[in-house]
DNA sequence: TGACCATATAACCAATTAGTAATACAGTTA
DNA sequence: TAACTGTATTACTAATTGGTTATATGGTCA
């Protein structure tokens, strides 16, 4: 492999990093039904608000969250939806090795969208 | 979120952690054409042997990738080939965002499939 | 201005992990 | 049996990271 095959390989598994992680995971389905602010997040995740903020930040560094600071609060949203298939599609491999699928499916199937 | 859902949420965590590093990239994106036993992979990754069975025992124990024992050789292959779809997403969302988009593109398109 | 609110950051700790070197284990061959 | 080959495992180190507490920053309101 080349150098450049390196770079790019730390990329794609800089990006995969930043989607393994349960909080970070809670951050991007909560934010299913459209932008949130840090306060409403730290609720959702249960986490310190502190820690939401770092998880937030570091979402935002990849590129997976886009932030928008309106006054006193700021609203996270997802920047591509289609990081949901990349859920939905490890959710499929995952349920046929799990015997409660049905948790699973329902974890990343938004209630609306 | 309820205990259920958390412990989902921990494997597809999981799932994607398996994804998150650079040598096990290299490693399932060696696997594309075909099995290979440890030593190719070894020299196909250029990391000592020790190394690269610890991540094909990670990879093998998360189902990424099946075990086959043959006389003195083991022969990993990929499990599901559905999980380079993944790596194919991420590919293209990563595109997006880097100018070497043709680096990327060709590290994960398989030459012979 | 000062008091308040929401968010981000800094410093730190505990746990995890990628990597290495050495060794153990299993299969093959003589 | 013994020597050899290929793979797995153990013990260890250095680096990374998720979490916490305390503090800093920036906006709003009186």
């Amino acid at each position: 492999m080349t150098k450049m095959d390196d770079r790019a390989l730390t990329y794609v598994a800089d990006y995969f990093k930043a989607l393994a992680e349960p909080t970070r995971l809670k951050l991007l389905n909560a934010l299913r039904d459209g932008e949130m602010n840090v306060g409403d997040l730290t609720g959702a995740t249960g986490c310190t608000q502190a820690n939401v903020s770092k998880h937030l930040s570091m979402l935002s560094k990849i590129g997976l969250v886009k932030r928008d600071s309106r006054g006193n609060n700021v609203f996270y949203r997802i920047a591509d939806p289609s990081i949901y298939d990349l859920c939905d599609l490890v959710c499929g491999q995952i349920g046929q090795k799990m015997a409660s699928e049905a948790d699973i499916q329902m974890l990343f199937t938004a209630p609306k969208r």
